[in-house]
DNA sequence: GAGCACTGC
């Protein structure tokens, strides 16, 4: 390896050495490390009434391909499908079958604690929709569009049908239901969708609410709404004024999670039956250090090295925070690695996280090749998203990176991403990972005290959030933030910010109705800020542009991802779209040229075209099916999406500024700039074209707390765009 | 003059 990788090595600091140690001495040093661990424990089996057992995965794993292509195939096929007919069969889970159908007949919410791989979430929906006893349709929530599509799949082939028939699915962007759909399994944001329509759910007879352990916003909106629902439609809840009203259309309700919460859960229900569902795990062995490690990647190189010498074949899956410490390991293990002596086997060394380019992402699924072993450095992505075969070790940095919303009374607040402790239950999910194909072994590069000192499970979305978006969807339903019974409620300052900023928006009138506006800002799948800014467009005759560029902005990939080793050779490349008012424009010119390549280009050439210009495609193709989507509504709502202003920059300016009356600030002597609806002072970010530029008036698109507030994503503005607002002008005033 | 965990409509 060149001088320049040792640069960014991580230091050998409990070594105490400065230089880079011979193989020789690594590999000595390795088996003495100073980290000595613990003897091995078994992880705890759960106590659990032992109900039933599955050969089956919860989830079949990422697709390759589509879902058709990997299963609706093998439905055609009659010996396949006999062949998944005999599995069902012989799965353990059937004798648990009659019991589990019976508990749901006579409870309206029952909880189904489930270990990984029992097969709860293919099986149940099929034993309730063959008991005969429900006629409406079964609807199955996931917090994952990909577990959505593929449980869809898997379970309508188990059905003999042809997916979206009698079982379906639907998830953004996508969706397989027919008129005879009985099963369909949908995202959980998908189903809050739903409610705004149809706010009692009345198509489903029952909804099942799969992984709640997640806590993810939406998953806690269904659970809150799913409450009210019942004593609605079964007259028995704690809403009395429902008391006695026909239970002509009764619900029933499956919440599954797969830890201890389960007894929350059942407190939430009063009192659910609670039914334990063993799954198909092995045992893993678990070890801590001996003393806490100040250096988590230090720590992390010397076990995977001891594994990687004293320990049988198995590939080791290590857990990292972020991108950075990712790539710094890497490069430590490549130097290591390619000093190995002849008789150790090789190392490969797969990189895993969100925002890595999907062909690097599939590196990891590729079979271990004979005498060589892989090593994955993933984020949390591998804890739930995705599950790589094949890994038998797991060392465990106990870190994470969290993202959490700083609710500000005054201001719309910001979001900061820290690393920070994991929980107990990210911990053992952590360790389940080693034990999917045998027995595994753990090593967690933290002591047994700090694990016994973790809080139990991650803090729900619900608290971390900003909730402008839920305030506005709830107000749909006839529901308000404040009364909807929320397992965590979530606190005053989180709640009125959100209120403020719908109010700013004209979103909800001096007493918290719901306006007009705002009922149609709700209707588009965007932040509440780019739902008005899209609405504003229409007065702007700028709809098309303002639609690009808030389809751009509302994906979930960034435009001009950071390249720290090519920033220079990136900023060059991407010059020619800059635009003198600042980012959104910039944005737009990409998107427009875009447009021109997709149009003369086939898939290779518009690849070439991303890579040529650092621009991320994955945000490109995000952003195309976004605003397609987009299109389809506001040709619903009859409105004009094609009216173009052309050059002129002001109208897409002004439309966004009515969606960010919050995110405006003025240019002070300092060269600083003050919020005008906050007391922060904000620095534009270094990534922008607009930083060093000096404008009197900005517009952003976030604050983000880094090393200062910065504002990203930002525009110049004219001061009298401003005064078109009188709340904004009003707040200044006072 | 900088740093981006993961989802979702």
């Amino acid at each position: 390896m060149p001088t320049v990788a040792v640069a960014k090595t991580v230091q050998l600091s409990s070594l105490g050495i400065s230089h880079i140690p011979s193989p020789e001495t690594l590999l000595q040093e390795c088996r003495d490390p100073g980290i000595s661990l613990s003897p091995p424990r078994q992880a705890k089996r759960r106590p659990a009434i032992v109900m039933m057992e599955s050969e089956d995965d919860d989830h079949p794993n990422q697709p390759i391909g589509t879902p058709d292509e990997a299963f609706s195939t093998a439905s055609r096929n009659r010996k396949a499908f006999r062949h998944l007919q005999e599995q069902r069969k012989q799965l353990p889970i059937a004798r648990g079958r009659e019991s589990l159908i019976r508990s749901i007949a006579s409870n309206d919410v029952t909880i189904i604690l489930g270990e990984t791989g029992s097969g709860k979430t293919t099986q149940l929906p099929q034993y309730l929709l063959e008991g005969g006893s429900y006629h409406g349709q079964i609807a199955v929530t996931q917090p994952r569009r990909v577990a959505a599509t593929s449980l869809a799949a898997r379970v309508s082939a188990e059905q003999g049908q042809a997916l979206g028939t009698l079982v379906g699915y639907s998830v953004r962007f996508d969706e397989r239901v027919g008129l005879g759909t009985r099963i369909k399994y949908l995202t959980d944001g998908m189903l809050v969708r739903e409610m705004m329509n149809d706010p009692l759910l009345t198509c489903y007879d029952v909804v099942i609410v799969d992984e709640a352990h997640e806590r993810t916003l939406r998953t806690d909106i269904v659970l809150a709404s799913l409450k009210r629902i019942l004593a609605l439609r079964n007259g028995n809840g704690v809403d009395s004024s429902a008391k006695g009203k026909a239970k002509a259309n009764p619900l029933k309700v499956v919440i599954m999670s797969a830890t201890l919460d389960a007894e929350k859960f059942s407190k939430f229900f009063e009192s659910a039956p609670v039914l334990y569902v063993k799954g198909r795990q092995h045992p893993v062995s678990i070890y801590y250090t001996s003393s806490s490690q100040s250096d988590y990647l230090d720590a992390a190189l010397r076990t995977f090295f001891q594994i990687h010498v004293d320990r049988p074949p198995g590939d080791v899956l290590i857990f990292l925070p972020g991108q950075d410490d990712i790539e710094n390991l890497e490069s430590s293990l490549r130097m290591y690695a390619n000093q190995l002596p002849q008789n150790v086997p090789d190392v490969i060394i797969c990189s895993l996280y969100a925002s890595l380019p999907n062909g690097q992402q599939a590196k990891v699924f590729l079979p271990t090749p004979p005498d060589s072993r892989k090593c994955i450095l993933a984020t949390n992505i591998a804890e739930t998203s995705i599950t790589i075969p094949g890994v038998r070790y797991v060392i465990d940095s106990g870190k994470q990176k969290e993202k959490r919303h700083l609710a500000r009374i005054a201001g719309s607040g910001f979001d900061t991403l820290l690393t920070t402790d994991i929980t107990k239950s990210s911990a053992t999910q952590r360790a389940g990972r080693a034990g999917r194909e045998g027995h595994g072994y753990c090593f967690r590069l933290y002591t047994e005290e700090a694990f016994n000192s973790m809080i139990a499970s991650v803090e729900p979305e619900v608290l971390r959030s900003s909730l402008t978006s839920v305030y506005l969807q709830l107000k749909v339903i006839g529901q308000d933030l404040d009364t909807m019974p929320f397992m965590d409620r979530p606190d005053q300052e989180s709640v009125g910010s959100a209120l403020r900023t719908l109010w700013l928006l004209d979103a909800i009138d001096d007493s918290r109705h719901l306006t007009d506006f705002g009922r149609s800002l709700a209707v588009f799948p965007l932040e509440p800020q780019y739902a008005a800014t899209l609405l504003a467009s229409v007065k702007h005759n700028c709809t098309a542009e303002v639609m690009s560029v808030v389809a751009l902005l509302s994906s979930s990939s960034p435009l001009f991802p950071d390249t720290s080793s090519q920033r220079d050779k990136a900023n060059e490349a991407r010059t020619k779209f800059r635009h003198p008012s600042g980012d959104h424009w910039t944005m737009l010119n990409v998107f427009r040229a875009y447009d021109e390549v997709c149009a003369s280009e086939g898939k290779s050439g518009r690849k070439d075209w991303c890579k040529h210009n650092f621009v991320n495609q994955r945000a490109l193709r995000e952003a195309w099916s976004i605003r397609a989507q987009l299109r389809g509504i506001c040709e619903r709502m009859d409105i004009d999406w094609s009216l173009s202003c052309g050059n002129e920059e002001s109208p897409l300016l002004r439309s966004l500024l009515r969606g960010l009356l919050q995110h405006v600030a003025l240019l002070q002597p300092d060269g600083t700039y003050k919020q005008v609806m906050g007391p922060s002072v904000v620095k534009i970010h270094p990534s922008s074209f607009l930083t060093d530029k000096r404008s009197p008036a900005i517009i952003y698109n976030e604050l983000v707390y880094t090393t200062n507030i910065y504002a990203r994503g930002v525009s110049a503005v004219y001061k009298s765009f401003i005064a078109e607002f009188p709340k904004l002008t009003g707040m200044r005033l006072s």
